[in-house]
DNA sequence: GTAATAGTGTCTCTTAGACAATATGCC
DNA sequence: GGCATATTGTCTAAGAGACACTATTAC
C-alpha cells in the first residue's frame, strides 16, 4: 500500500516522505511549541507536529517545503529554520514505511498570526515542562520533539540563535532571560553580557530605551552576520564545575 | 517517471529516497573517503558516494540501510555511523526529485575489507585535500562530501570521535597525529594529553608498550561511554586568539 | 525615600597554549 | 653517545562564574 514504486535502476519500492517542523518560541516565561490537532485519521484528534507530505510539484526542494508548512501555521516568512535529523522506518506510521524529514523553527512569539491550515482543525501554542507537553503526541512526534528541545538547549550554548526569539529591538536583560527561560537556569548577568558584547552579535540602538519601573535599557538589534552563525568560544556553563567562594 | 502515488490522504506523487555514505579513513598520513565508480545511468563511469535506495522490504529504518551499505562497501559492522543531512530536491539526479539521506562513518583503515559491490565496479579510497577530491563526483556528491568533511573537523573541536579513526590499540602520538592530519594544523602536545585525560576517553593497556627506533610508548584503548559522546568544554583551539610568548 | 532593574567592576577558577626539561628506547 | 619520540612540568592568557557595587527610572 505505501510501495510506490521508484523508476530507479532496481525498481525498489519507496517510501512516503513527509517534512515535519517543530516551530519554537517564548511567551508568558515560557517555552512554547506549536502544535495542531489532526483532522484526519490516523491519529485522528491528536495533537501532531505542524507537517504533511512533500509536493513535488511545488516544492523546490526541502526546505521550501519545510518553509511553506511554517508561514501557513504562523504566517512568519523569514526567521530561524533548520533541519533537524531524518526519521524514517516502518512502525512510525501505521500506514506503512515513511520518512518525515523535521526541521525546527525560531520565531517571536509577536510576529506570529495563527492560522488553522487547510486540513489541521486547530494551530495552538503548548508549553513545554522538561523535556515535553503534557499530551500525548501522534506517530513519533513526542520523540521529536524531544530531540528538538535537546538540539535547542545544546545550541543555545554555543550560538547565537537565541536571537530569533525576540522581537526586533531588545534589551540584553530579556535576551538573558530568553536564555534562562530555555535553559531552566539563573545566568551570570556579568558573563551574559560580556560574551554577547565579545560575540558582536548585537548592536545598541542609538538613544532608544525601554522604559519601565526601573532604569531604563538600551533597546539592541540582532547584527545579522550573513548567514554565518556566531559561535562562542565556550560553553556558557561547564556543569561538574560550579565553585562557590564562600562554601 | 518519478512520481510515484503516495497512499496518504492527497495522494501527492512521492520522491525516491536514497541512503548515501561518507565513508572517512586515515591512511598514509591523509585523509581519505571511499568512492565507488558507478556502473550505470546517469553518471556512469564517475565516482560517487556509496549508497543506494532505501530497500523497505529489507532495511528496519534509515540507519539499517546506511549499514548495509557501510557493511557491504567495507565489512566494517561496528563502527561510528552518524546521519549527516538530508538532501532532497528536483535537480540532484536527472531523473526527477529525490531525497538522499547522507551519512557520514569512520573506520580504522587497518580494519577495513574493500569489496567491490554488487552495482559498483570499483570502491577505492580517495585523498582528501583541502574540501575535495580531486575528481568529479556524481549528482551533489561533491558538496555532500565537501559538508561531511566541515562536520568532521567541526566535531574533532570538541568531541572524541576521532578514536573511531584508529586501530584498537593506539599510543597518545598516534590519536594527536590524526587531529593533526584532519586539521592540518599541529597541535599543542601537553595541551592534547591533558584534554584526553581529563575526558577519561582513553585507558592505558597495562604493560603494552609500541616500540620503535625511540622510547616505547605507551598503549590506549578507547573507553566506551555507552553510546555517550564526550564533549570537551572548550574549543581545542579557537582562532583569533592564538598568542607567542616573545614576538 | 523605596522598589526594581540596568549596567560595571573585581576577584577566583579552569583550561588552552607556549615552551622547555627530562625520560627511554634503538642504532 | 646520538637520535627520535614519549612524557611531564611551568608559566601565561582567555574567558566563565561569584559577588558586590553603582546608576537610573517610576512610584
Amino acid at each position: 500500500m505505501n510501495q510506490a514504486l521508484s523508476p530507479h535502476a532496481k525498481h525498489y519500492p519507496t517510501p512516503t516522505v513527509m517534512v515535519d517542523i517543530v516551530i519554537f518560541t517564548v511567551e508568558d516565561e515560557l517555552l512554547k511549541v506549536l502544535l495542531v490537532k489532526r483532522g484526519i485519521e490516523p491519529f485522528l484528534g491528536h495533537y501532531a507536529l505542524p507537517g504533511g507530505a512533500v509536493r513535488i510539484a511545488q516544492d523546490a526542494c526541502l526546505e521550501d517545503a519545510a518553509r511553506r508548512e511554517l508561514i501557513e501555521e504562523t504566517g512568519v516568512a523569514n526567521t530561524y529554520l533548520e533541519q533537524l535529523y531524518t526519521y524514517g522506518n516502518a512502525q512510525r506510521d501505521p500506514r506503512g514505511w515513511t520518512v518525515s524529514v523535521a526541521y525546527f523553527a525560531l520565531v517571536a512569539a509577536s510576529e506570529v498570526q495563527l492560522k488553522a491550515g487547510s486540513d489541521a482543525a486547530e494551530a495552538r501554542w503548548h508549553s513545554i515542562f522538561g523535556n515535553q507537553v503534557g499530551l500525548l503526541l501522534a506517530f513519533d512526534h513526542a520523540h521529536i520533539l524531544q530531540e528538538a528541545i535537546e538540539r535547542l538547549r545544546s545550541k543555545l550554548d554555543y550560538t547565537d540563535i537565541a536571537v530569533h526569539l525576540l522581537a526586533q529591538e531588545f534589551t540584553l536583560g530579556e535576551f538573558q532571560h530568553v536564555y534562562e527561560i530555555i535553559m531552566q537556569e539563573k545566568l551570570n548577568k556579568s558573563s551574559f553580557r560580556q560574551r554577547v558584547d565579545r560575540a558582536g552579535i548585537v548592536e545598541p540602538i542609538a538613544g532608544k530605551m525601554r522604559t519601565g519601573a526601573n532604569r531604563p535599557a538600551q533597546l539592541y538589534r540582532f547584527v545579522s552576520s550573513e548567514g554565518k552563525r556566531v559561535f562562542f568560544p565556550r560553553s556558557i556553563a561547564w556543569a561538574e564545575s560550579k565553585h562557590q567562594r564562600n562554601p
